[in-house]
DNA sequence: TTCTATCCTGAAATCGTTTTCAGAAACAGC
DNA sequence: GCTGTTTCTGAAAACGATTTCAGGATAGAA
């Protein structure tokens, strides 16, 4: 237990100079003389002083301290872009202050709140889908904001992420190539989430440009978990044998969707080509490897803490940045299987 | 971008009353005359006034703030732990100031001492590995502190977790009753990670307990990764054809084993019995699902929040708080084979 | 009605910094 | 040697709440 917590004004004592010089040589050491200078930096260090945060936090309005709210930890390029933020943020001094939405949009608001009340310097929120009261909230404090996982600002909010629908273009596009035309799409549509949204968009836009138009039976929309990744793909084979391809909005579905495959001896990617999405570390290690679109969540938590330290420091930081994401093909997509019980069935 | 803070005063003026009634109010709601108590709620309201948490910090010296450094939220455990933390600190008005260490002892300490600096009013800590310092720091500071994941306290700090070790004798134990003698490990040792030594520590006494010593070269010490699991199966399986059981202190390193006795050719459990350790979401959908010990990640999170917001308010927390683990029997392991390539290797 | 005991309330001090403002010191120019 | 600059330093005033301490109001008792 600590006695006399020592202040500034022991270290001033034991210097021999003001309150005033202490506290510059803390904050701007080149405005003063160097030796004294030293003889304060001395004094800091016998004393081993640091700086109290509240009294610092309330005379200079600055926390040092920046939030952030994510839907939630258990997927893990979230996980995986909190701790690159983290990493970041620590680096420059700043301290995060975290809170998980459980994709409730009412939730996250309190969240948000919270985290104003607690005095944070800035905010880092994922996704676009926020309610318009966290961004009123936000804008009314005048605090810096940067949405992530996504490269399109929507309310002039900075944003650093990348082109989910872009992602999934191209990724249905290959298929295509593939020759693949008897398509279902096994999708996690949460209502908060417009990443997913995204996504699907970008499937349905481009099997539709293809000509393929997807008939709804074919999309299943699933919760992100393994377990529905699985039922999606029993339901989606069921009532149509002749699907060639299976396109999964996460890894975590399209994991489920392999195992189903594999219970139903539906022989992958012979028979079935099954596409993923995120390129968490467990998809490059099953057997055979899953095809998938890689996306640099650490680069994003990173960039985020980059974005928002500047904002803080009042500099200009770029409305969007458009990170690369990239398609992985690995084992679980082929050429279209030319057997189909039927061929081309139309919506 | 607000102009003029409302402030305590401003509510005072609004309620005709002096700050220190809107301070108790806010406070003691209690000691306050009833009718005063509602103008001034009603204050409050009007202009929707929030305390500055600097300056109540400053001068309570609570921050109603609490840390937590966890090695990495790359492991799903700790992710949910972590999540489960936070919702419950959320519930009770604390914010959480999240950090990592990556496993590395000088960083977990310079992380402390960064929350430390922030005012935390506690502190949680994953497992009892941390430097004296740490121990040392937090002592110094007076700050209450919880190790979790383990069930057992070193310095006399309290602690809430699995007793790790416990948990892989019943497992091993459980392997040998199926009649395994050829027994190969796979473990994941990192140089500060007690809970690890502590499963290890578990499997080998138990080995020995039945008179099956484990040989140094039937032990394969691993990073927590998919890779190294799968790398340590062929390791093992190709200097050691006779084993018939591995056991792995994590679910990640199981699976990467699972999947290497795929690609090998080993069919699991009839020709091996692979355990993990942790229950993860994965292994339930496996094929066949994970043989694994499961621990309540959530609610040592909520717990470590419950004794720490019970410290805080000077109340006493029990020492130890042993969770109960659960031996999850799935379709991975099954009686030993018993047409061993040769019998009954000695070490 | 007056006095005492009980409750509340408000004025003011305080928490530990940061920062403005003005004055002291040092220096150069004439 | 004296004045005009320039550079640093220190005293003191915030920042916005909490809380002590004492006095005023109210109620109860005589």
């Amino acid at each position: 237990m600590i006695k006399h917590k020592t202040k500034l004004e022991d270290v001033a004592k034991l210097a021999g100079v003001s309150l005033a010089t202490v506290s510059r040589v803390l904050n701007h050491p080149n405005i003063v003389r160097p030796e004294l200078r030293d003889k304060v930096s001395q004094a800091v260090a016998s004393l081993s002083y640091t700086r109290d945060a509240a009294a610092r936090a309330l005379k200079s309005g600055r926390t040092h301290t920046i939030g952030a709210v994510v839907p939630t930890l258990g997927i893990s390029i979230f996980a995986e872009g909190v701790e690159a933020l983290q990493n970041r943020l620590s680096e420059h001094g700043y301290t995060l202050l975290l809170a998980n939405s459980q994709y409730d949009v009412n939730k996250e608001l309190q969240e948000v709140r919270a985290l104003i009340e607690r005095g944070v310097d800035a905010i880092v929120l994922v996704g676009d889908s926020s309610s318009n009261e966290v961004h009123a909230l936000i804008k009314k404090h005048g605090i810096p904001v940067v949405i992530t996982y996504v490269a399109h600002s929507k309310r002039g909010t900075p944003a650093i992420g990348i082109d989910n629908e872009a992602a999934t273009r191209e990724m249905t596009r290959y298929l295509i190539g593939l020759g693949h035309r008897e398509v279902g799409v096994i999708a996690n549509v949460p209502a908060a989430n417009d990443r997913s949204r995204a996504r699907l968009s970008g499937i349905l836009k481009t099997l539709e440009e293809a000509g393929a138009t997807l008939p709804k039976s074919r999309l299943i929309k699933a919760e992100h978990s393994l377990v529905q990744g699985r039922m999606g793909l029993q339901q989606l084979m069921k009532s149509h044998p002749q699907i060639t391809a299976v396109i999964c909005t996460t890894d975590t579905l399209a994991v489920g969707a392999m195992t189903e495959a594999r219970a139903m001896g539906i022989p992958v990617p012979s028979a079935l080509s099954i596409t993923g999405f995120d390129d968490i570390e467990l998809s490059s290690q099953l057997d055979p490897p899953l095809t998938t679109v890689s996306i640099p969540a650490a680069e994003i938590g990173r960039g985020a803490a980059d974005h928002l330290i500047n904002a803080i420091a009042g500099l200009p930081i770029p409305l969007v940045t458009d990170l690369p994401f990239r398609i992985v093909i690995r084992g679980t997509t082929a050429k279209a299987r030319t057997t189909n019980p039927r061929r081309l069935t139309r919506a």
